[in-house]
Order: structure tokens, then C-alpha cells, then sequence
DNA sequence: TTACTAAACAGTAACCAGTATAAACTAATT
DNA sequence: AATTAGTTTATACTGGTTACTGTTTAGTAA
């Protein structure tokens, strides 16, 4: 993730106003948890800025995204979308029993799609995601 | 996917009871599309019984994904979850563009996690999606 | 510094996918 | 046919997200 100051670069390159809500966002995705929800981040920005609406930070995340500075993640089985500030290439290790979302620094480069398989798809990106049970759930989870 | 009977004999022997609705259920993922939602699977089963509700098919679809004959896939920003009828190990082609997701049959099964990467998890399964822009979505989305 | 304007904000209501609950019903069994 | 445990239905509700509308404000230019 880069830094809010990037960040506010960024926006204003492309013309975006920089407001105090808007600076509240990046900081706290700067400093903040690596697979935060929309939901999360509200919440972390409402303590420095009460009065924010939920409204503010739904359509900051969007922009970010459109923008290439956070990818969607999806959180299987909870129905909130997660951010990730990572938009390196990694991967993820999701618990099942506890919906943990980790990341995996790996690379899976070598990953390629043969012509045939590919189907006339560019391909812009790949994601890996393993499935399985974090230390604490394997022993609520045995088997 | 199992065919209709497959899945009857399936409930049967776990006790569970075989009703119209259920059976309706199997048929329409039998014949149906590949990655449905259950909305989708509840306007087709709606064809042939206008008054089955809703939460039948809900409580089926969690069903199935308990006995593993369902897997569920997420369709990225669009908040409805699908159901993969197909449980083998395969992996996904998702379009940006259309939300297309198809079937890749290529299996990856050398991708492991080193001991270290995997953090003490217990590793179930994995799954990867490339994303990218079918050939229709080249076109009007280029670059 | 002030005035201007497009962009952004707040607040509310609405939307959608999915879940909880409880009463009515029925498949399988005796 | 009677029993009963599992199933279905209807309705209400939840949580995450979006639409709408009127108000405020960042950035710009006089």
C-alpha cells in the first residue's frame, strides 16, 4: 500500500478534490489492517471524524479500486467484500473456521494458462487461494 | 454434477426425505447452467412449480455444498454467490467485462505451499481464478 | 479575498441476497 | 391409517451496499 501522501497525489492528478474525509480514508488504510471491509474501515475512520458518512468511504474505496491502488477480495461465506492494500502479486490463505484471510508472499509466476485453455481471454492477473483450517481452528475443527 | 437420481440416492441415504421440490432442485441443476446463482436456480425450478419458495431452495443449495456435491464460487463484485456444480478439481476464468466465469480444466495440482508459507494451516484445497477480458470484452474494453 | 462551480458530503430510504422463526404440511415408517 | 420427524412456506428481518437529494466545500480564477 502506498502511503496517504501518494495517495493524495494520485487523486489529484486526476483531478480529484482532496477533502478531510478523503485524507481520513487513506491514513487509516495506510496505517490500518491489510484485508479491512468497507464496514471496518468506516468505523476505524468515524473515531478520528464522527460525523463521516458511510457513503464517503463506500465511494472512496470504489475510487481506489477504479484506480488500481486496492483490489476486491472476496471474504467466502460472510458477504462483505474485503479490500486488500496489497495489490502486489500474492496470494491468499483463507480459514475456513475462522474466515482469517492471510496473505501468502509466494509467487506463482510460473502459473500460465496454455492458449487452448485460455479461450481468447486476456489474462490480466491471477489469484491463488487456499483453503484449510489456521492452527487455533484445526483443534475446535479436528479431523 | 451427478445426475438427478445420483442426488436422490444421495439424500436417501442420509436420511434425508426426497419431496417434489427437492427433486425439482436436482433436475434443474442437472440440466442448468454451470455456475448459477440461487436465484437463478429458483426461477428455473419456479418454471415447473410456481409456488416452491424460496427458502426451499436455499436450504437445498446448503445442502448440496454440505455433501460436497456444490461448491460455492464467488462472482466478484456482484455480490450473489454461485454454485459450481462441477466438484473436481478445476479452476476459474473470470471476465472483468461481463462477469462471464468459465470452467478451466487444467489442473495445478503441483501448486503446494512450502511448510513455512502455510503458516500451521491444514490445507484443504485450493483455487485459482485468473481474470482477464473475454474475447467480446476485448473489443469494446481495449487496450 | 471573494465568488463561483463542479465535486463531494451527509443522511435517509431503499435494495438485494440471504437468514431466522414458527406454523402448517408431508414423506417415510409402523 | 396413524405417527413423527423432517420439510416447506410465509413473513419478517438482517447486513452490506447503493440511490437519491439537498447541502457543503475544494479548487480555481477574478
Amino acid at each position: 500500500m502506498k502511503s496517504a501522501e501518494d495517495m493524495v497525489a494520485l487523486f489529484r492528478q486526476q483531478g480529484l478534490k482532496i477533502t478531510p474525509q478523503r485524507r481520513a480514508i487513506f491514513e487509516t488504510l495506510a496505517e490500518g489492517a491489510v484485508h479491512p471491509s468497507a464496514e471496518e474501515v468506516y468505523r476505524r475512520v468515524q473515531e478520528g471524524l464522527p460525523d463521516i458518512s458511510r457513503m464517503t468511504v463506500y465511494n472512496t474505496l470504489r475510487e481506489l479500486v477504479a484506480l488500481g491502488e486496492l483490489v476486491e477480495v472476496e471474504d467466502v461465506s460472510s458477504s462483505a467484500m474485503r479490500y486488500d492494500t496489497e495489490t502486489g502479486n500474492h496470494h491468499h490463505l483463507f480459514c475456513l473456521g475462522c474466515h482469517a484471510l492471510v496473505d501468502v508472499d509466494q509467487s506463482f509466476e510460473a502459473l500460465e494458462l496454455p492458449q487452448a485453455a485460455a479461450a481468447g481471454y486476456r489474462i490480466v492477473r491471477h489469484q491463488v487461494t487456499f483453503y484449510g483450517y489456521c492452527p487455533t481452528c484445526q483443534k475446535s475443527n479436528p479431523r
